[in-house]
DNA sequence: TTAGGGTTAG
């Protein structure tokens, strides 16, 4: 290779941009380079894989050259692979073999078939596999590992163990890769069977071991491997944190990252971004400051996918302005990062906003995806806009061709329905050309509470039923129905059936962290020292607020047909109102009061809320089931349309 | 070629 070839060579490799890929090309041109199946194959590897918008670049390209080779071909199925467009990954191999007869080798097997993986489809990979046996690849240990894994991947542990068995010496990756395989699968058993047949374990085949036990919910089972671990490298401990916060034990996975750090030990991006994650669903705000402390002192901020864990973490805890400055800051934004500022903004009804970044976000020429859209319609629907929310949903299959998924519809049916067009929210379900599942009913049964339509909820009940007949939150949606037309005979014989089938409501809780410890309340209990101080503080605000804020408690969807004096008494139970006291009676003054609660906050609360922001001079942040309510100075930043 | 992470309608 002359000094010509390495200078070409090396700025291929360091290139950054589309812009400065261009330019390269054309250099390529001048020097004659460009026919060269070799600079050619690493031009596209660079445009495909590197350079995330380059990839039509690519194609345009490889489909001008004259004879592209093998390892032309490889590079562009690994690019439509991990750019999101497997099938075309598939087509390329067909193509490869059809017209241009170039014979695929171990690698073009090896990225098709994890393509096929990527979507999981079990017809394209059994094919694949047809064509591996005809090659005589399918023995060969990269390809026999990558069989396994699409096996695995497309749930078929049979077809998996199949491979395994019929491989001459299967090495421990192909090991690592059937334990993996039976995982997917849910076969944990038999995971645990192979792992205690191999006789040379790596550290990858524990750490597959504590993934598959973390993602099956069995963290005993994961801990106890983990600390029979000799070495346990950062891929252990970030299973571990990670695996902790996806379950919902928040103070494990803080714990262990607190043991990590406390071994002198080095956190990595995917633990903090574990960390992040487990504090934006617990809405653990102080720890989350803390950790973005330590991000920024230890030079992770510039690690893209950290960041948009920082956002994601501030807007799910109530700061968005934070969330609004990590993201305005960000050395390079994703397309992930867009789609978490416009989720975040979109969670607070900021909708106007949410719409400003996606158009900035097309400004800078970054293709939005469906999840851009799920949140941008999300946006829309929550705050009402129903013009620009239609207009969205044309434009992703006009402008994007964006096939629409279960879950723009369900943005449309919500953006319908919120805003009381339930007929017209019941016409688009029933012309969906998917077919509707419980959350697409269970949203139009939301949209009928809210707009106390009985006769549409009732039928809308019955779809539910057949598909889900033993849902507490449905039943008690259409009891709040009767309940707010009055119709206590139909409240009772529901609230019968729902004792006969022995269904029990799920009980209302309410997070809040004070003094960096979560503490949480439960609707009705009394049971312990913080609940009673939390009632005696709620006792003296409601007396205030019934003095100087005009305070009339809002009973109509208490469920039973009781006294009044009773209604409201079940009203105080609420425990986003306890939380809220405990607030004020443990919180210095001028500190926001976050609450996070797992059901949708109620009418009344929602009054208490706002009347305490105007009495009490107090900014509070509400984050229900679904979105967030900014309290300040007796208004919500969702302006009542929730 | 095997293992860990961020955004997803109610």
């Amino acid at each position: 290779m002359n000094n010509t070839s390495r200078h070409c060579l090396s700025l291929l490799t360091n290139c950054k941009t589309l812009k400065t890929l261009k330019q390269i090309h054309a250099s390529l041109v001048k020097t004659g380079h460009h026919s060269d199946p070799f600079f050619a194959g690493k031009l596209i590897l660079h445009c495909a894989v590197t350079i995330s918008d380059a990839l039509h670049y690519a194609c345009r390209f490889f489909l001008h050259f004259p004879k592209p080779d093998v390892f032309m071909y490889n590079t562009l199925i690994r690019g439509f692979s991990e750019s999101g467009f497997p099938q075309n990954s598939v087509f390329t191999f067909i193509d490869m073999r059809r017209k241009s007869m170039v014979p695929p080798d171990s690698f073009s097997f090896a990225f098709v078939l994890k393509a096929a993986a990527n979507y999981g489809s079990f017809i394209a990979g059994i094919q694949l596999h047809c064509q591996a046996l005809v090659h005589g690849f399918d023995t060969h240990l990269f390809v026999g590992t990558t069989l396994i894994s699409m096996y695995g991947e497309c749930g078929s542990v049979y077809f998996a163990k199949k491979v395994f068995e019929q491989m001459l010496e299967p090495n421990v990756v192909a090991w690592n890769a059937i334990v993996t395989a039976c995982f997917r699968c849910g076969d944990t058993k038999g995971a645990r069977k192979l792992f205690d047949m191999m006789t040379f374990k790596n550290s990858t085949s524990s750490n597959v071991m504590l993934a598959g036990y973390a993602k099956s919910g069995e963290m005993e089972l994961a801990r106890k491997v983990f600390w029979e671990m000799k070495v346990k490298d950062d891929v252990s401990w970030s299973t571990m944190i990670v695996g902790f916060a996806h379950n919902g034990c928040f103070d494990e996975a803080f714990g262990y990252f607190r043991e990590l750090r406390r071994l002198g030990l080095r956190p990595n991006e995917v633990s903090l971004t574990g960390v992040l994650s487990g504090c934006a669903q617990a809405g653990a705000f102080e720890f989350g400051k803390i950790f973005h402390g330590f991000i920024e002192k230890s030079g992770f901020n510039w690690i893209t996918s950290v960041n948009n864990a920082l956002v994601d973490m501030y807007a799910r805890c109530g700061n968005v302005g934070m969330a609004r400055l990590v993201f305005q800051s960000m050395p390079h934004k994703s397309v992930v990062s867009w789609t978490s500022m416009i989720e975040g903004l979109a969670m607070y009804g900021y909708a106007e906003e949410a719409v400003e970044v996606f158009h900035e976000m097309e400004g800078c020429g970054i293709r939005p995806d469906w999840i851009t859209f799920v949140s941008l319609l999300y946006a829309c629907s929550h705050a009402g806009l129903i013009k620009q929310g239609c207009s969205y949903f044309s434009r992703m299959k006009d402008v994007y061709d964006i096939e629409p998924t279960i879950e723009h519809y369900g943005c449309m049916v919500d953006l319908y329905g919120r805003a009381g067009y339930l007929q017209k929210a019941y016409d688009f379900v029933c012309q969906m050309p998917i077919s509707p599942n419980v959350i697409i009913w269970r949203t139009l049964l939301g949209a009928c509470s809210i707009h106390g339509n009985v006769e549409l909820g009732e039928k809308v009940k019955e779809r539910l039923s057949e598909l889900e007949p033993n849902d507490s939150g449905d039943n008690v949606l259409l009891s709040n129905i009767y309940a707010v037309a009055g119709k206590w005979k139909d409240v009772a014989t529901l609230r019968r059936s729902m004792t006969d089938q022995k269904i029990k409501k799920s009980p209302g809780w309410s997070m809040i962290e004070v003094d960096r410890t979560m503490y949480s309340f439960v609707a009705g209990e009394k049971s312990n020292k913080t609940t009673a101080e939390a009632y005696e503080k709620l006792k003296e605000i409601i007396l205030t607020l019934r003095i100087e804020g005009g305070y009339v408690p809002e009973v109509a969807s208490v469920l039973h047909d009781v006294e009044e004096e009773e209604k409201e008494d079940s009203v105080f139970k609420h425990s986003e109102k306890l939380a809220v006291a405990f607030g004020i009676s443990r919180l210095c003054k001028g500190r926001v009061i976050r609450i996070v609660k797992n059901l949708r906050i109620c009418r009344d609360c929602h009054t208490v809320m706002k009347l305490i922001s105007k009495v009490y001079g107090l900014k509070i942040a509400v984050r229900d089931r679904s979105r967030f309510h900014l309290f300040n100075d007796g208004s919500c930043s969702c302006k009542d349309y929730w």
